[in-house]
DNA sequence: CGTCTTTTTGAATACTGTCAATTTAAGTGG
DNA sequence: CCACTTAAATTGACAGTATTCAAAAAGACG
């Protein structure tokens, strides 16, 4: 048996750029963070941001709103392929995505990383820092990218004037635990289809949420990504499209997807989660 | 994620007992919940407390130690296969485990359920809670225990008034989302025997930390639970046990457990996660 | 003492992983 | 602009691990 053995898994899996038409960066995504941003810092509220009714402020009331105004963060541009934050940085800031999508990872032994998790407008980043005050993951974006960087201890002490406030940030923790246990769910006890359709169906209803087509849209993460972050090699998972495709289920062209036959989709997932 | 029916597969999966009933308690575990809890109104106070230095006072310094003490809850002592709370159910307590084992898990369409995690004296339950009011997960004693039954409310109007109290309270939730990382990790990238082998050291790592032996313990959880936990089946678990027995690392006898080659153990399981 | 559950073990099967080859898309540089 | 290089994705063949089905042994409990 494999108790200690088999090592060699992959060959060398760099960082890419991320997506298709990444012209913007060759670089490796190992950029240092700038942590203590410069960049862009233009002060931007909350209550006129477009994305208030999914970010922070969501179910605050006027009062609290306002409040929230109060709350000083910097806008970053984050290039296609730069990280905001590595695993183990100390932490300071959690991030909110304005523009494109993310990936959080975690480090295995062997040098491989496994995504834990893909972030797009108006979902927060970085919580898992607030445990021992250092990044347990590391957030790459997969394309262009904009996020606020809101200083934690600035949040805590806006926090610490309203109750309301403090539930929200208490509630968007506890929310991160929650999602993380449907992915247990899913590791624990999904086949590859289901698997494929839950991540599908919940990539479908996030898109819907924010204005986009819930059935044709485009994948901004590899199958390698998807693979890691389903627990699942990354020929399986280009196997499952296909087998999905066969079945009238999607339509697939690399990255772009069309949903053909959603009940049948959400059948084949929600057989396993209610 | 979410759902409402289920359909049928090619697959079938007969619904099972729900779990391996608890002999203690012939009840299956479905005993109504009493969160207005009267049963053991003792007065209890944090800073006496033998579980101090691992429960929610942990880090608190004297000042607000003794702020902690103005927080009232009640104890409540659980039967082995009782259930504090269920999934569902509206949430106004977090629990702190004073003694005994806890399971907490996810019911899946099929009525299985998927073990999310296990408890022991210190530890808190049910922080998953404030995402929606509701209890995100349900949680059964596997012997005879005893809780705290906080009310969250209360703790936050306390947390108010203290932004050390608040950030432990913070830290608590985040250390939850650290926690759901590390099975993610091991439900996504590895086999069977790495599985078994963190799942053993960490519980070997959380007794010592309570004063029990590391390396000689007795299993409060069934195969069926460890497996459902660990993402696969039981006779796998029990296969993977009698593996680890024959390469020497373990002595096995039922749920009697003796670590005899530690090194060989971590390295089994330290070869994927670092 | 009989019944029910848990655990162990075997044999066969199914699913996913591994290895390898090919195709397609895209970036690089002459 | 085209030839060259590199990466992503697809697909096939095969191997390996975990699951399924089945049966038996060992406890636990009334």
């Amino acid at each position: 048996m494999s108790a200690t053995a088999s090592m060699p898994r992959e060959r060398v899996f760099r960082l890419v750029p991320a997506t298709t038409a990444p012209k913007a960066a060759t670089k490796t995504a190992t950029t240092a963070p700038v942590e203590t941003s410069p960049v862009a810092p233009l002060k931007t509220s909350c209550s006129s941001c477009h994305l208030r009714e999914i970010c922070l402020p969501c179910g605050l009331a006027g009062n609290d709103i306002e409040r929230l105004d109060g709350l000083k963060f910097a806008r970053r541009r984050i290039a296609a392929g730069q990280a905001i934050y590595h695993e183990g940085e100390a932490f300071h800031f959690i991030y909110a995505v304005r523009m494109g999508t993310f990936k959080s990872s975690l480090v295995l032994a062997d040098g491989r990383d496994q995504v834990s998790g893909f972030h797009m407008a108006g979902e927060l980043m970085g919580l898992d820092g607030v445990a021992h005050g250092k990044h347990a993951s590391t957030a790459v974006a997969l394309e262009d990218a904009e996020v606020c960087a809101i200083p934690y201890s600035h949040l805590n002490e806006l926090a610490a004037t309203s109750s309301n406030l403090q539930h929200i940030v208490s509630r968007l923790m506890s929310r991160e635990i929650v999602r993380e246990h449907s992915l247990m769910l899913l590791l624990g006890s999904m086949n590859a289809e289901e698997r494929l359709a839950a991540f599908l169906l919940n990539l479908s209803q996030r898109l819907k949420a924010r204005g986009y087509s819930p059935t044709e849209f485009h994948l901004r993460m590899s199958r390698q990504e998807i693979g890691s972050y389903l627990g699942m090699k990354l020929e399986t998972v280009s196997r499952t499209f296909s087998a999905f495709q066969q079945q009238g289920l999607l339509e697939v062209d690399k990255r772009h997807i069309r949903i053909v036959d959603v009940p049948a989709m959400t059948r084949a997932f929600e057989l396993r989660v209610h």
